[in-house]
DNA sequence: GCCCAGGTGAAGC
DNA sequence: GCTTCACATGGG
């Protein structure tokens, strides 16, 4: 079916559309030929395209109210405003110069929630692979324009919860299947209410989270915050484990309830926005930075470097 | 071939 | 409470 698109404009400032969508809080974006990138958001095929004050957005029906997109990509914050509460300490700062401009978005807490149970001891690369075979054999067709080839929105939690392990097994899920069928039942039974979590305290909503297999501590807290909008959660995963240990505990090996009470602590009321910029700075950003000291990062002195990226395991006895 | 990945749950101390 | 291990799979 041939179809054009609607268009609209979102006017922003200090939103770098690339690295907000690049940034391994979501896994569905993809760069077309002509600068644009392009993904499905809710049921809708939605094309972004960075402007120099404006991200210009079209999807291929007509919209009368883009609400939602404006809700999704978060173009009401002051991003200056989120950044003036960081700490004003060394790597927070490198951390901003490397990364100023990059948003969070408001996603859909089912497809956050699905996609994070399946980005469980997984690579980006491989995350996004999982999703897309997952939306392409489980999800409904959206309404594409001419030339674009055809595009899923993410199974909904129904579909999810009809299909056996074996099935999801072959989207090559791993062990992941189990968790994420189990997840998908508790949603579609009432056990755990999506919907209802949004009005609920950080803490109940963690503790709700937490309650179906497959979901720990990180993965409550990138939902509670990518899908929620809840700024006190702190995902720590590899990347920010390390962040954490090498910027501000001397390269030590805290353990995490301890990196947990920190974090909280110390990165203040947008903790999640910063731990967001920790992590991307320390995976693309920074392949050698300065060494901080805890709780005094005083510029002035000549740093050591440490190679995050490069930083050995520690041996295994 | 090897190490690793936006972790988690279970078992062992 | 903390540490270690298995879990599937493929990217780099």
């Amino acid at each position: 079916m041939s179809t054009g698109t609607t268009k609209t404009f979102f006017a922003v400032k200090n939103y770098d559309l690339a690295l907000t969508l690049n940034s391994g809080q979501v896994f569905r974006w993809t760069p077309d030929d002509s600068g644009g990138w392009v993904s499905v958001v809710g049921r809708h095929w939605v094309r972004l395209q960075a402007q120099p004050s404006s991200i210009a957005a079209e999807v291929a029906h007509p919209v009368r109210d883009w609400g939602w997109l404006a809700e999704y990509l978060q173009v009401g914050v002051d991003l200056d405003e989120v950044l003036s509460t960081f700490p004003a300490d060394r790597p927070m700062r490198a951390a901003v110069a490397a990364c100023y401009g990059l948003r969070l978005l408001r996603q859909d807490p089912w497809e956050c929630l699905a996609s994070f149970i399946l980005s469980s001891n997984n690579q980006i690369t491989r995350i996004r692979q999982l999703i897309g075979v997952l939306c392409k054999c489980y999800g409904e067709p959206v309404q594409v324009p001419d030339g674009y080839p055809p595009s899923y929105a993410f199974p909904p939690a129904e579909t999810i919860a009809s299909l056996t392990e074996h099935e999801l097994r072959r989207c090559k899920l791993g062990f992941r299947a189990a968790y994420l069928l189990r997840a998908a039942r508790a949603v579609t039974r009432g056990e755990l209410d999506l919907d209802q979590i949004g009005s609920c305290s950080y803490e109940t909503a963690r503790a709700k989270l937490l309650t179906l297999p497959g979901v720990g501590p990180k993965i409550a807290d990138c939902v509670l915050l990518f899908a929620y909008g809840f700024q006190s959660a702190f995902p720590i995963d590899v990347w920010v484990e390390r962040a954490l240990r090498t910027f501000y505990f001397h390269g030590s090996r805290p353990p995490l309830a301890q990196l947990r009470t920190f974090a909280r602590e110390h990165f203040g009321p947008f903790a999640g926005y910063a731990q967001q910029y920790l992590y991307h700075y320390v995976r693309t950003r920074a392949p050698e930075r300065p060494r901080a000291e805890a709780g005094q990062c005083e510029q002035g002195k000549p740093d050591q470097t440490v190679c995050i990226a490069h930083a050995p395991r520690r041996r295994r006895t």
